[in-house]
DNA sequence: CTCTAATCGAGACGGTACGTCGCGTCTTACG
DNA sequence: CGTAAGACGCGACGTACCGTCTCGATTAGAG
């Protein structure tokens, strides 16, 4: 964390034309070759190669591979799962399904690098590890499951679910997958409660 | 006339009492390790010198740290895969759900190395990779859930459950747990069939 | 797109002050160590080590221990040749001996090194080869004496004699040398010709 | 050279068939390698391979392979410097170079390995060596020549020719040869006190 | 419109891990 | 029950990236 003597102006915003070129050309460079292959396979020389940047140049704006990983997917990742939580606290849980397949749906292309690209494990590890994290204070009626479970059970879920369906070639309807959404994850956990075992 | 590349004589059975105790030391040096840190960042040395086995001897019985996962994995899951397909296909679900948690619950410790340990994503993975050519001949008669989706949110719903369980402190009886697990990833994908949408 | 290899741009001549401290700093630790060792005892590591170098930047500038002998050896190899080709050939045989011995004698550590160091069996056979090279065109008007075999003779006999004197604690003069050089290694093989056997 | 528990009870002289058969087919083995490539580029394992010998066998012979090769050339060498000896000290010089270039002749296949092979340079080291040893009582009358480094021009000098008949695709008759040995090696040494320089 | 400071490319360097190779010792299973 | 087959520890090899550090060249934007 601490860096002695780099030169590292530009972790910090800037407007400077050449910086903004330059973050855009490593974070399109990085998606490319998780297309590819796996997370761990690319090295930051591959990256800046593609980019053409100087393989140094990549220091002065990320620490190292994972923190470029994290500001690439950071901000899609917590939109996500407000979405999520959303489709599982909300009382229409059939309108916040529909949404969430929906956004996924109109940012397929990024998503679908995210989630079935070489860092798709990543990427589920840590939406799961946010939505836990999120959800810590959520608070479950049903006395028969653990809260964390079934945040864990949704989150994973959801994630396979839509990983699925951005893999698909012929991809069904957002709206038809919403509702093989709700069967299949959301109902059975936020709705079973009134279901005598 | 030339050595063929390193002597690798090992790689079939053998009954040398020495093969046997290395095997066996770097076995347990590796998920000991896995309980410490990442698959990736665990290294062959580190296995070696915790297992006190000469580095190179490693490559003598394995190519790889992979292969070393392989085959200390690939039996276990190979087994849980087997009590998970029969969970979703047997009538008797609940039978089966039981069979299933009692197993793990009988090998908690591998399991919970396994799950929760360093190399936790990467045997989800081979998990749901493995459950998705085992079902792939499957036959599903929901018509509005395509199968091999089916397969991937019971394949990771399992994990995921059984994760969360062999992580807990102080864990619920098996028999209970397979209870939630028949109402929250079974039940959802091979019962509802029934209801109309 | 993908890194050709180790990055070795410096094989070709550079003004880089780093680059000649290291070469230097490589040169002067395996000269020492050849007055200590067999070449082929002497490992990279060593060079490495005793020259406060990293292993890997090593073959940043040589790619084998072999090519730093010759960088180190190759050019005085050259100068040498030149003189004892001169030796031979001149009709001033006495004047070409005592330059030759007096530019060893200037060298004197550097040759001692090389002629009774770790390398001198290296140094001698890529001594004499490159002689037969030179001196594959030259003339020869001894019919008893094949031209090949008299450069061999008197190559290996300089060899022999300057490393003999570089091996001495208290080495004569050069001049002496030289007139011996004169005697028993150049003579018999280019003034013979005018004595009948 | 204190060896702890290997079993080597063939050190020692003995006259078992097998022991016999196993030490020819590892010296021919060697003496076939040497022929192809370099003395260090040779294996252990290459030998026993081309002998169809155990591996572990070889150590039960020889403690290394340089034990080998002086096993092989050891009493060849004493021949020969004994002749070379001769050649230098006998008032019948050319009798004696007559006799030292006949009986190299005679065992040409073994003496062109040792001395065009991958061996030659440890061959002609261990020649000057053992000449300077065994010459080292010599007594020099040339005041002008150092004794020993007459012995050092004449044994390299004795060495390279031979070496260079051996090489040869015709080579000339061996009473030729002893000529041209003479006057080129011998004389210049020991008969050019009564010259004047 | 200049000039100063931010930005960048090139690349030398010290490291660490990799997987391979050969050595020489030690052990065991087999004939 | 002695030996060959081979398991093993060891250490050097050469490669691949890592992340740090210069050193100049270029360029943006403030004065």
């Amino acid at each position: 964390m601490q860096q002695k003597k780099i030169f590292r102006p530009h972790y910090s915003t800037t407007t400077d034309a050449r910086v903004i070129q330059t973050r855009d050309a490593l974070r399109n460079a990085f998606l490319e070759l998780l297309n590819e292959k796996t997370y761990e396979q690319i090295t930051i020389r591959e990256i800046t190669a593609k980019a053409s940047i100087g393989y140094t140049t990549f220091f002065r704006h990320y620490p190292s591979k994972e923190e470029l990983l994290d500001t690439v997917a950071f901000d899609e990742i917590a939109t996500l799962i407000d979405l999520a939580i959303n489709a599982l606290g909300s009382s229409d849980t059939h309108a916040a399904a529909t949404t969430l397949c929906g956004y996924v749906g109109e940012h397929r292309i990024l998503w679908r690098t995210l989630l079935t690209g070489g860092a798709s494990s990543r990427l589920r590890e840590e939406f799961v590890r946010i939505a836990r994290e999120i959800a810590a204070a959520w608070h479950n009626e049903n006395h028969w499951l653990p809260a964390d479970l079934g945040v864990i059970v949704v989150s994973s879920g959801t994630i396979e679910l839509l990983a699925w369906w951005l893999g698909q070639e012929e991809p069904m309807p957002a709206n038809q997958l919403a509702e093989i959404y709700e069967r299949i994850v959301i109902n059975p956990v936020i709705k079973a409660n009134n279901t005598t075992l």
